[in-house]
DNA sequence: GCCAAGTTCTTGACCTAGTCCAGAATCTGT
DNA sequence: ACAGATTCTGGACTAGGTCAAGAACTTGGC
């Protein structure tokens, strides 16, 4: 397959591969760019959506693709409880997720202690931790009704 | 099926099923003491434990059950991503978890700061909150070799 | 104690999200 | 342009959980 870039937005993807020593494929271009344009997309919409541009693309390819990203850290997947997995490309800012019990409604959210303060466990029982996630649960406003 | 209550435990478990307008059966009864003695434990965990107890349970009648005791607020319901759903009796305090990336080994804690400082969304966007989860990632000692 | 009504349990089919595998296609450095 | 490494495809498979309908059980009033 030939890989048109044409776009500034798609050298600049492409290099971010690279830099993470990536083969760069338009299958794992499309599949950043469906992320640009949906935070918390799941593989379905992001298979689709990566669809509707080339044409076709596996589903296999999505996970593999996917899940190099999470391991590069060039995405990050979350996955409320009972939600199915979710990407998005917002990295490395820790921020966190309000979600909204009702139909999986979901924002991203700054904590509202600059630091951060009750992130650090009490009792760590020797583990090494390296990430404390928060989620915070309600119903949306169309949901409260 | 005639439902023994020889010990205090159940005939506890049994009024805390009343209390809330249920019905009280040996299945109930067994899922519930099942949870007391492992926290953190999956449906199928729960039903192998129900099993050996009663000699059988359907697996609908597991998470029938599970589903009506979280409604009802005996148990809570938890599933930090990449796991499955786990079940435990600690309820109404609040408190966090601790999840090892390696083996899924799981501790209770409770956040450092006394109160629930940043458990306070920045913007809440217009949701009702009524939850903030906390999970802490990291490796267990065992994992940490 | 017994019965009707309502609730709960069983059985078995089904669904979705995700994984595994092996071979074909594509990309990269030289 | 080529060889080797990486990635993609297609199809089978798995785990965890849900749905539906009928049988069995529990409960409150007699």
């Amino acid at each position: 397959m030939i890989l048109l870039v044409n776009d500034s937005n798609a050298v600049d993807l492409a290099d971010k591969l690279r830099d993470q020593g990536l083969q760069v494929t338009a299958q794992r271009i499309a599949v950043m760019e469906a992320l640009a344009g949906n935070p918390h997309a799941t593989a379905e919409d992001i298979t689709e959506t990566v669809r509707n541009k080339l044409g076709s693309i596996s589903r296999q390819a999505v996970y593999d693709t996917l899940g190099v990203f999470v391991e590069k850290n060039l995405l990050r997947r979350i996955q409320p409880a009972g939600s199915v997995a979710r990407y998005e490309d917002r990295v490395g800012d820790n921020h966190h997720h309000l979600v909204c019990r009702g139909c999986d409604l979901m924002y991203d959210i700054d904590c509202a202690v600059g630091a951060t303060p009750c992130l650090t466990a009490d009792d760590d029982h020797g583990f090494l931790i390296d990430e404390a996630e928060v989620v915070h649960w309600g119903l949306c406003p169309a949901c409260q009704t």
